[in-house]
DNA sequence: TCAATAATTAGAATTATTCTAAAAATAGCT
DNA sequence: AGCTATTTTTAGAATAATTCTAATTATTGA
């Protein structure tokens, strides 16, 4: 078992055949399969590597195409931690991310049900959100 | 009148002789003055181009230096957003940022008073917080 | 005053990402 | 099916922000 991914949740890019309004190549339907998948935050960097080993010719700059294609059409999320190279995260759920500093692990955050950002934010007069990235650094004491 | 700060609002370096445990050097003094005369949320470069105009021989590498001391010791905030290069806010109040897409601007948006994250976000089980990011884009409608 | 330490500097190096231009794939005709 | 236009993929070059390096300068404290 590879990449600690158990067969059952493993995927394929067959199973991912559209998105919406976008095109779906080979090479898409391959990174979109890798990210759903695994269902963790990689960089394209780690997308790559695990593209490849279903699909040994493709190459960095179709990633990063596919990525950017996956996430303006809303299919995948892109999100920043500090200076780290972008992750891209398959959960389309409104989240924030919480970053381990001990585990290096992501964990995603949902957003309580019916809380209002409104609440905990003074938000400037008329402001309309088109996005919103929430990201908490910090340590897990497991007592 | 240039970069829109009025006379008043300008100060110098000699305003700010120091900041806690960090030593205060001519530079650091200088990169700190810039960040506290403009309140705004200037990239390194840009602190780089005002802190020229008083201090003509001092380098980017020193800038970049100065920004991570001041950072580190907490005089002044690093904020990202999305892959643009980092941005520095000298507002140490806990806050967000909102980021007009219009016009560019970079608002800062206070957090409530007495408003709890764990109110709005199902914290994982015995997270403590280090750091935490709230960024916001969007349109502002003035109507 | 002098040695030890820390900060500054210019420029090189690094790294993630984007760009470029050519080749390949695909879609939409007829 | 064949043809053309459009889109996508690709390798490698280019870019841009940041960090590193090694030499110089400044500062501290004995």
């Amino acid at each position: 078992m590879k990449n600690n991914i158990t067969e059952s949740s493993k995927c394929n890019a067959e199973d991912f055949p559209s998105v919406d309004g976008l095109r779906m190549t080979r090479q898409r339907s391959e990174v979109y399969s890798v990210l759903m998948s695994y269902r963790d935050h990689p960089t394209a960097g780690e997308v790559f590597e695990r593209a490849k080993e279903n699909m040994p010719t493709i190459s960095l700059a179709t990633v990063y195409n596919c990525l950017e294609a996956l996430v303006q059409h809303g299919a995948v999320r892109q999100v920043n931690f500090e200076r780290e190279s972008s992750r891209y995260c398959p959960n389309l759920t409104e989240h924030g991310h919480f970053h381990d500093e001990e585990s290096g692990k992501i964990i995603d955050v949902p957003l309580k049900k019916g809380a209002k950002l409104s609440d905990l934010l003074d938000l400037p007069e008329g402001a309309e959100i088109d996005n919103l990235e929430i990201t908490l650094r910090g340590k897990i004491s497991n007592n």
